[in-house]
RNA sequence: GUGGUCGUAGCUCAGCUGGUAGAGCACCGGGUUGUGGUCCCGGGGGUCGCGGGUUCAAGUCCCGUCGGUCACCCCA
């Protein structure tokens, strides 16, 4: 067999870099926890009349099948596909569910997804993503939409990576607008002025006109799109433009309340930005997308938004908001530029050098003794010459060996990094609490 | 899914218009009968991503494929 290679689109980490995720995974779990969601794991998979209820994303799920089905059966209306983000299962959890959960209902779910798209950096096929929902029955109070904001910005600012900005902006601002200038199709006006940053104002304007829009309509989405600002002052710069709607009145009083509560909570965190639109089309208001500074061009980090009836099955209806961390979008682009590090590749603390094979059991207590005190411990795997042992521990990062005594000596400790080198006792001994785990740094 | 670009030792790369593979670092051993990181000496390691074609001869040309990356699409 010859040597196998990397699946495009599906990665895979060394220790070293797994230590790392796991580490940023505990970060933004314990913050979400900290805001009361609780955790939440769905299957994997989803019945394809799930995943595709609401859209046009069918050429990104990966279907399971069976290599052994008939194939003369009919077509099976039950077929099974990856889920190709975690809000869809979500919603159908909920309404599995929903006598036995109490509203509102807030959870977390970390959980790898699917998306059968080209990979390139920051975009893979199999990839994690970090993800809060707060659903409620009927309707779900608007004070939520400001909530996730400040939820994930504690957390994307408990990680050693660069500033995140929080881009928000309102589904209803720009339909709104549209349809008081009087275009007929918003969607289809949201997803050509989206492209802006891409292919400029110029072209976004033919695009429009091309699609039946007036030189002014145009000219007048070019200008809602290009508003822009940290504060609430928006309001009146899409006031000065002169369209008058009622939906247009109620997103920019919800956008607004979004800027405002993060300004006061979180100075610097997020940004109305009317250009932005997300792709997914179950998003009825607040949008978010969030850029990572140094990597904008990667696209965005974090996303999500207010979903009025994505769960919602005969009178049922469950709106709901949420945002999702893209942890491996975060790493592939970090790790890209090694702008993470990890101060060793294993979680050991401390080896135990082994003088000779027949004092491994002593060895292994005094290995046992440490390890009683969550100190991560491992005995030299042989009874090499000392200098051999503790090149075993410098290679791998490992900060300390414990030499055991000769004949009634006492034991000593080394610290392999300054080389000092003092008496110790196994029952007592502890590290400073920054080398009792590998420590993980921003560059 | 469409198109562009790249793919030589673990890593960074050299290899002129085709003539049967090299450097630095890393790694292993010894100098140093047991405490590393300096220095000296020595060593292992590549069917040049993979498969096919052209040629007397291919890492070097052509095609395909896989992988990385970029653009489109879409999006974490």
């Amino acid at each position: 067999m010859s040597k196998p290679t990397p699946l495009s689109g599906f990665p895979e980490y060394l220790p070293a870099q797994r230590m790392i995720e796991q580490n940023l995974i505990e970060r933004i779990r314990s913050t979400f926890e900290l805001y009361g969601f609780a955790p939440l794991e769905t299957r994997a998979v989803e019945p394809m009349d799930q995943l595709l209820r609401k859209g046009e994303t069918s050429k990104e799920v990966y279907v399971l099948r069976r290599l052994q089905e008939d194939p003369n059966a009919e077509k099976d209306d039950n077929a099974l596909g990856l889920h190709f983000d975690l809000t869809v299962p979500f919603a159908r959890f909920v309404l599995e569910n929903s006598g036995k959960l109490q509203f509102p209902f807030r959870r977390y779910q970390i959980q790898k997804v699917w998306r059968g798209e080209r990979p390139q950096e920051g975009r893979y096929r199999e990839f994690l993503q970090a993800d809060i929902d707060v659903v409620d029955r009927d309707n779900l109070p608007f004070h939520y939409d400001t909530e996730m904001p400040l939820v994930v910005g504690d957390a994307l600012r408990s990680l050693p990576i660069p500033p995140a900005t929080i881009l928000v902006n309102n589904r209803k601002v720009c339909e709104g607008f549209y349809r008081g200038l009087g275009l007929e199709d918003p969607d289809e006006v949201l997803r050509t002025v989206d492209k802006l940053d891409k292919i400029g104002p110029v072209k976004v304007a033919e695009l429009l006109v091309a699609r039946g829009a007036s030189a002014a309509q145009a000219e007048a989405c070019l200008q809602l799109a290009q508003i822009s600002t940290s504060d609430a002052s928006f309001v009146d710069l899409v006031r000065k433009l002169g369209v008058d709607n009622e939906l247009l009145t109620e997103g920019l009083e919800e956008l607004a309340r979004v800027v405002e509560t993060a300004n006061e909570h979180a100075p610097g965190l997020i940004r109305a930005e009317l250009k932005i639109a997300r792709g997914l089309d179950y998003y009825t208001g607040t949008v978010y997308e969030t850029e990572l500074q140094g990597y904008e061009r990667h696209g965005s980090i974090c996303s999500g938004g207010r979903y009025e009836n994505l769960a919602s099955s005969g009178n049922e209806r469950f709106p709901g908001v949420g945002i999702s961390i893209g942890v491996s979008r975060i790493l592939g682009l970090l790790f890209g530029r090694d702008a993470l590090t990890i101060s060793r590749s294993v979680p050991t603390a401390v080896v135990v050098a082994l003088p000779q094979e027949e004092l491994r059991g002593r060895c292994d207590q005094i290995a046992r003794s440490l390890r009683s005190r969550r100190i991560s411990t491992e005995v030299a795997p042989s009874a090499a010459k000392f200098g051999k042992q503790i090149r075993f521990a410098e290679r791998r990062g490992i900060p300390y060996v414990w030499f055991p005594g000769a004949d009634g000596e006492p034991d000593t400790i080394k610290d392999i990094r300054s080389g000092t080198q003092v008496e110790a006792d196994a029952a007592t001994w502890e590290p400073p609490a920054e080398d009792r785990t590998p420590l993980v740094q921003g560059v």
